[in-house]
RNA sequence: GCACCCGUAGCUCAGUGGAUUAGAGCAUCUGUCUUCGGAACAGAGGGUCGUACGUUCGAAUCGUACCGGGUGCACCA
């Protein structure tokens, strides 16, 4: 394809001495394989008709003998069709690593602990995972590394409640079975969130409480901070395992880029950062963001000052080329603020860190909420997937049942709002990881039953013709999908690729057909690819389900 | 108030730097098949692409205005 529009974009310049930009489509197959609308285009500059310059570059096309047919369709389209060939060449490419060489930092987690994991959380996860994903499939070097809040507020509330359930005795929180450790610490942070917003010398408590966990007093605070750090940490390190990311290689907490960032604050002010009333403050307004305080009069850190102080602790432990952060859109603002600071403070860091915005998980059923401890929990969404693969009369594992949730959050463009319906994420049918896991174990199926050799297919007749139109399609469309950072573009492409093939292997039996060899061979390259494009989605490809 | 994002079929969403007849899935209805695994396949109905102007040979896509929904805007995270 980059081939074809090459080839065009010579002929411009040998026709008329222009130097343009070649882009090329895929059109219906009727049309061809490949167009381009380069004569309308050209018309205005050239003062032609479009078809009289789509006469000349196909007539220029056509004498090459390359391709199958050139036509010019409309009022110039010029449509390209590919002989057997250069079809298989392209079904059987792969895909071109452009970052090779290049090392990259992506926080693909960041729930915080003391407060339940959610199905946010896993969108966040595994949308952010995906990306890494991507990013590697790109040949980068992917440094995965997840931060959390150790530090604030929240933990000021948890801990209130927390001391209150205690009663003095730590045993009484130790007796919380493992399995309810995530509803447990909801319920805690829940509890303290009322009582914050209820009664106010509890909330003079809880500000106590969040003021010492920067420094843990020795003792049942301390006892108690340490181990549901832990059990937090725990509990968030299973389930994004469960959820099918891979594991990172670093885990960053706000009570370290916490002091970090304080002093690279000080130490810009004032050639960055502004005193104001004793406070520190950047003046983001001035670069698309809006003016925020980084160190509050108190002297204490903020958010803005440990995301800063972050970015060094990144950046000393792997010095990458680039680094990711995948947040919710809400936070998009901020992080133009954060990043614009980051790169006054040092110049060299300018381009370094990109914001990536994800929307919010909405559930059709009404309004999540972690103050008031209504939050679909990570292993519930398991529990229902489980259920409705079993009425089915399958046999679910963590592996299909994290493939199916993530394909639900990864069909759709990053950026934008989920709506979250439960029944309709647990349907196996239509455009969902299931159908893919599916398609792709019946075709290994028939692999398993053939008793010839597997070879890649060296023909292309005509009943195949558009199955391997589509599986050409892949590595297209992988590129587009990791230049982009957008995953969508694989799930829609792989889910036309298998319908494409069901379709394919409704009219045309592979076992004991005269042309079994050859089809063999399809069916090969057909899951191979599926199983590729499944693998940057984090989706798993069993053989059998 | 200022800024940004979004509005495509009943629902959930695709639609790459403008283009040949606006596409899927779900839901509804009708078929296929003694199935290389039916978690399938074929087909039907369903759209003034929020509205109105504008630019163009041509607009879901670009521009302006308006309507409707969401989010962000200094010591929370």
């Amino acid at each position: 394809m980059d081939d074809i529009s090459s080839v065009i974009r010579e002929i411009v310049v040998k026709l008329y001495g222009l130097d343009v930009d070649v882009s090329l489509e895929r059109p219906d197959e009727q049309f061809g394989d490949y167009a381009t609308n380069i004569s309308l285009q050209l018309a205005g500059q050239l003062g032609k008709s479009p078809r009289a310059i789509a006469e000349e570059i196909s007539g220029k096309l056509a004498e090459l003998g390359k391709y199958e047919s050139v036509e010019i369709a409309g009022p110039g389209f010029i449509n390209i069709r590919l002989n057997s060939e250069a079809l298989l060449v392209l079904a059987k490419r792969g895909i071109s690593p452009e970052r090779a060489g290049q090392t990259i930092v992506a926080e693909t987690n960041n729930p915080n602990p003391f407060k339940a994991m959610h199905i946010g959380h896993a969108m966040n996860a595994i949308v952010a995972d995906t990306v890494a994903n991507l990013l590697a499939a790109d040949g980068a070097t992917l440094k995965r590394v997840s931060y959390h809040g150790d530090i604030g507020l929240h933990v000021g509330k948890s801990m209130h409640a927390l001391l209150n359930y205690a009663g003095g005795d730590i045993e009484k929180i130790r007796a919380v079975p493992e399995s309810e450790h995530n509803r447990f610490m909801s319920q805690m942070y829940a509890e303290g969130s009322k009582v914050y917003k209820d009664d106010e010398s509890a909330k003079d408590e809880i500000n106590k409480l969040a003021e010492q966990s920067f420094a843990p007093p020795a003792g049942l605070y301390a006892d108690i901070y340490e181990l549901c750090m832990q059990w937090s940490f725990d509990q968030i390190d299973k389930a994004v395992a469960r959820l099918g990311n891979q594991s990172t290689v670093a885990r960053y907490l706000e009570s370290a880029a916490d002091e970090r960032g304080i002093e690279i604050v000080k130490s810009n002010t004032p050639n960055v950062f502004k005193q104001s009333d004793g406070a520190y403050i950047f003046e983001g307004s001035k670069y698309g963001s809006f003016d925020n305080v980084f160190v509050a009069r108190t002297g204490r850190g903020l958010y803005a000052a440990r995301d800063l102080g972050l970015m060094e602790l990144k950046n000393q432990q792997f010095h990458p080329d680039k680094s990711y952060i995948i947040t919710g859109n809400e936070q998009g603002p901020y992080f133009k603020g954060i990043i614009a600071a980051a790169e006054l403070c040092d110049p060299s860091l300018e381009g370094q860190t990109v914001n990536i915005p994800t929307g919010l998980v909405k559930l059709s059923t009404g309004k999540m909420s972690s103050r008031d401890g209504k939050i679909v929990e990570i292993a519930w969404l398991f529990d229902q997937f489980s259920d409705s693969i079993k009425s089915r009369g399958g046999e679910p594992t963590d592996d299909i049942i994290a493939g199916a949730l993530r394909y639900q959050f990864l069909k759709v463009k990053i950026g934008g709002d989920i709506v979250f319906d439960i029944n309709e994420a647990v349907s196996l049918t239509g455009n969902t990881g299931n159908y893919l896991q599916y398609a792709h174990a019946r075709a290994r199926s028939i692999l398993a039953k053939t008793e010839l050799e597997v070879e890649m297919p060296r023909e292309v007749r005509s009943e195949d013709r558009g199955l391997v139109r589509k599986l050409g399609e892949y590595s297209e469309v992988v590129d587009v999908a990791k230049r982009q950072l957008e995953p969508h573009h694989i799930c829609t492409y792989l889910f036309e690729l298998a319908q494409t093939f069901n379709r394919y292997y409704e009219l045309n039996h592979v076992i004991g057909d005269a042309h079994e060899a050859h089809r063999v061979g399809l069916v090969a390259l057909y899951a191979h690819t599926l199983e590729a494009g499944l693998a940057i989605l984090g989706i798993a490809a069993p053989d059998k389900m």
